[in-house]
RNA sequence: GGCGACGUGGCCGAGUGGCUAGGCAGAGGACUGCAAAUCCUCGUACGGCGGUUCGAAUCCGCCCGUCGCCUCCA
């Protein structure tokens, strides 16, 4: 397959290195619950790996959680709680939500706090190699000690340097380096190091992680489109000056973010977060699976009030033709060509959209075929494939019992009483019962073989 | 100021030179007692102005508009 690489800003073939996929995607700080941004991010890598296990790859994934940083300090203080609870309580949040979304768990889910020894490793080999130094109890990043410095995101320092204000509080040797390891202040988490009690920076927890789980070459490194600049730009020169490796990734995946109408950007300082809490208390996992990836995981993602109501009724056109059970006899419908459609779309930069085409395309020919008397369990085996490659669970929506909650036996009961009214051609009667189960959220199809009903 | 992205039919959203995207909404038809669902058919869109070309949503130039990053950020 071929995949958009950050760095070389092409389209090129993705083989990996070794024998299993190495991926290293940016998790969340743990300040606050999961926002849809986030959930957007885990579901397109959530895609990515079920999508390379697909084509046979053995995938090893790593997620991180940042859980030591100023935010979570300064928000553990606001809520009177410690850090280390508020971390806690975060990453359960991030757990239960993404579990809700069917985001498969990485293979391993570190945290900064529990990596410090490796974090320091690296930090003391930079030191030994001249790319860091120690200042006033905390260690900086020689930014010019790497020549390369500036090539994820395309900018030189003179770039970064003009039209851009750096606090010169601190004690660097030049503006644009940034902290390895800051001292702590008195009741800040601190743990012991060769500079004093500190904590580490942000950046150098992932190439601590990414290198002490996946070694020190990895294929996929994943994230926001928002952390090209400087999280990952500092990631890589960190590590590639650290393990004397380049590229240190061979591919740098980024997807564009998440915006409201009105080209809005969801933030906190405009009170527009949508917490993905507040989603899936209203919509299926699989709604906002699908809306995600209905647009191109590199494109930003536009939320607006219908999205989600679109792709529930999307869903359903989906989940009518999974419950088409096939006839055992008749002619076999080859789905061969439509599964192609999807594994070229999928193979050119992970084109979801194009693959989502393909999908509503198979369950079209689902529905047509079987009408037809034709033995769809082709179709039914590539709809199941491309599902699963999507995560979505095609589960009923689970409904609460409405007002007038009514029981399956009581749906037969009225149903039967309806079959009755029906052949008395009482259709006044029989329309009632039908208004009735729809305000109880059953819809009824009458079908040559009688009548079938479903919660709606 | 620097770097980058984008502007597609009512809405969302694919598409990098000729070949059907798809979804939602809508229209007509088939089926049905009527519906629902399903199936068939339909819209001839590409910010504006020029240019290149036999041919452009797709390439080039200019203009208009929108957005992102530039040490909080998935």
């Amino acid at each position: 397959m071929r995949l958009y690489n950050t760095l070389t800003r092409t389209r090129h073939e993705f083989t990996p290195l070794g024998e299993e996929v190495l991926m290293y995607v940016c998790g969340v700080t743990t300040n606050d619950r999961p926002h849809l941004g986030h959930a957007l991010s885990s579901i397109v890598f959530d895609v990515l790996h079920r999508y390379l296990e697909f084509k046979g790859l053995k995938v090893k994934r790593v997620q991180n959680f940042t859980d030591v940083d100023d935010k979570i300090i300064n928000r553990a203080n606001q809520d009177g709680v410690t850090p280390e609870e508020l971390s806690e309580r975060n990453i359960a949040a991030f757990f239960e939500d993404m579990d809700a979304l069917n985001v498969r768990r990485a293979t391993v889910h570190p945290r900064a706090t529990e990596e410090i020894p490796e974090i320091i490793a690296m930090i003391e080999t930079l030191i030994e190699r001249g790319a860091a130094y120690e200042a006033d109890d905390s260690v900086y990043f020689r930014v010019r000690s790497d020549a390369d410095y500036g090539k994820l995101s395309r900018r030189t320092l003179e770039d970064m340097l003009e039209g851009t204000r750096f606090d010169n509080e601190e004690h660097k040797e030049d503006p644009a380096d940034f902290a390895l390891w800051k001292a702590s202040k008195a009741g800040e988490p601190a743990w012991d190091s060769p500079w004093g009690q500190g904590r580490p920076g942000w950046h150098i927890e992932c190439s601590a992680m990414a290198n002490h789980h996946l070694g020190r070459q990895i294929d996929i490194h994943g994230g926001g489109l928002d952390l090209i600049f400087p999280h990952h730009e500092n990631e890589l020169a960190q590590t590639e000056t650290a393990l004397g490796v380049n590229p240190f990734s061979q591919f740098w995946v980024h997807n564009g973010l998440l915006k409201l109408a009105g080209d809005e950007k969801m933030s906190k300082s405009l009170g527009n977060v949508v917490t993905v809490q507040d989603a899936r208390a209203k919509y299926s996992s699989d709604a906002i699976r699908l809306w995600v990836l209905q647009s191109h995981y590199r494109s930003p993602s536009v939320l607006i009030d219908t999205s989600f109501d679109q792709a529930e009724t999307a869903l359903r056109s989906i989940r009518i033709a999974n419950n088409v059970t096939p006839h055992s006899g008749g002619e076999k419908f080859d789905a061969t060509p439509l599964r192609q459609r999807f594994v070229e779309a999928m193979d050119d930069d992970l084109n979801t959209p194009r693959a989502i085409a393909a999908l509503f395309d198979v369950c079209h020919a689902i529905n047509r075929e079987h009408g037809a008397g034709h033995d769809i369990s082709s179709l039914k085996n590539v709809l199941s494939e491309i599902t699963g490659v999507f995560g979505l669970t095609l589960e009923e929506p689970e409904q609460e019992e409405q007002v007038g909650g009514i029981t399956a036996d009581e749906v037969e009961q009225l149903i039967a009483d309806r079959a009755t009214a029906r052949t008395e051609r009482r259709w006044a009667d029989a329309d009632a019962i039908r208004d009735r189960l729809q305000e109880a959220g059953i819809a009824i199809a009458d079908g040559p073989s009688g009548t079938t009903w479903s919660r709606i």
